[in-house]
DNA sequence: TCCAAAAGTTAGGTAAGCCAAATTTTATAA
DNA sequence: TTATAAAATTTGGCTTACCTAACTTTTGGA
């Protein structure tokens, strides 16, 4: 039984688009997966063959493409991947929405399923736990600017601290 | 000026074990490269060539290598992306050595330095903000466990708070 | 010094993935 | 119905990166 580990990055992108293209559209057209992924049309009819062959897809030659379940299985667990390290980035690392995706993209590939399940249970630890919170991370940006403005946010840390203790104490 | 991202994940793994090579033994032999990529010798010597003229190592036939300046800087660089993806995975998600130390392998060549600069703050920051800390990480491997023991750690994190408070008012 | 083993290289092959160009199929519109 | 445009496929070629096997160079011990 072929797992997503099986399927090369080029495989797993192929599958990604292909349900996105099912979901946007309802079927996935060999000229548009070529778009998304910006390469030839040829190489797309490649790649559809070899993904028909691992049965990740329904394919016939000029007919309309179609994910199997266990296509569409791998590529939800893609996509998931996906989404939960983009998450990562931008929400908790603060990082720009261009560099989030972009890395998002390629570490997708490279990250493990029990890795990505402990990363979804870090984010969600992050927001319920009230030591941490939106705040803390909104902090962490100031931490970030610590070598242009001076530290100035461990001041504002301890402020957060008290309305926190304020709140525990209702 | 090639950087690391102009490099294949291959050439990237090269030099990060040649790097690993010359710290060990001070020179990088290609059996001990084969060895650690687990790839056959008649592959390295391909690989050298490459790495060669791309002016990364100084690669004569039959003689020692070595990184030139630049293959120095990258190699230096992907060995550090792989020590801190490792720190994260390992002591702020708390997955197990293995698990950590493959994921980290494989995701090294897919993050960029932006990305990295801003893990490694966040690895600080939670190192350092007094409202999270090593406490705050114990309880976040506790978190993970909630499907098993009804979220009890909650009753823990409040008494850490409390201690927290406490140190705060000396 | 000489020679065998170890280390390194070369040659030829495979497979994945891509491209460009030519061709075939399908869909559309007159 | 047929001409034509659009979409998809096929073909041939390129690159990367690996393999195996045969060969050459280097090196260390008798």
């Amino acid at each position: 039984m072929a797992t997503a580990s099986d399927l090369s990055e080029s495989m797993e992108n192929y599958l990604e688009v292909i349900l996105a293209l099912e979901n946007e559209t309802k079927v996935a057209r060999a000229k548009d997966i070529a778009e998304k992924l910006q390469v030839q049309r040829g190489s797309v009819t490649g790649a559809l063959k070899s993904l028909g062959e691992k049965g990740l897809i329904n394919y016939e030659p000029y007919s309309f493409i179609t994910l199997t379940p266990r296509g569409k299985q791998i590529a939800t667990e893609i996509t998931n991947r996906h989404h939960v390290l983009k998450d990562f980035l931008l929400n908790v690392l603060q990082i720009d929405a261009k560099t989030a995706e972009d890395n998002a993209c390629r570490m997708e590939h490279a990250i493990d399923k029990k890795t990505i399940e402990r990363l979804v249970l870090f984010i969600e630890y992050i927001h319920v736990c009230p030591r941490a919170g939106k705040d803390w991370l909104k902090s962490f940006i100031n931490y970030c600017r610590k070598d242009e403005s001076q530290r100035a946010e461990c001041g504002q840390c301890i402020d957060d601290l008290k309305s926190l203790n304020a709140c525990k104490s209702n």
